[in-house]
DNA sequence: CTGATGACAGTAC
DNA sequence: AGTACTGCCATCA
């Protein structure tokens, strides 16, 4: 079935709901699954007016390298990096996810 | 439609 | 390795 056209908002958050848990994906990979490569300030944007409402993981998104961006809106990094210790994610010494371990792979989410 | 903004990314120093 | 600057793209006034 067809559907109607829709925005970049909601392929992202579609995007970003298919991330499993203890796994983490890059704004700009999230951004090339939206069908939009390179519109990673985009899907920051799009994440950051999410809502208290929404049961998006938007902690499974990260910056490149596996680190947390979100500093630049609040302390958000801490909750973030949080979650994603609670799910099993693994960081290094410099605070950088280990994305060799963790990066989600669209298509073999078998784990 | 033009301009400003921003949970980014890549390059330069 | 950390900071600064530029480029890209979608949303908002």
């Amino acid at each position: 079935m067809k559907h109607a056209e829709e925005s970049f908002a909601e392929r992202v958050r579609r995007v970003v709901a298919r991330v499993p848990r203890g796994r983490v994906a890059t704004y700009g990979a999230v951004a090339a699954l939206a069908g939009s490569p390179g519109a990673a300030r985009a899907v920051g944007s799009v994440l950051r007016a999410l809502g208290s409402d929404s049961d998006l993981p938007w902690w499974r998104v990260v910056g490149a390298g596996g680190r947390i961006t979100t500093s630049r809106v609040r302390r958000t990094a801490q909750i973030q990096r949080a979650a994603l210790e609670n799910e099993g994610v693994g960081f290094d010494g410099s605070g950088r996810i280990r994305m060799e371990r963790h990066e989600w792979e669209p298509g073999a989410e078998s784990d």
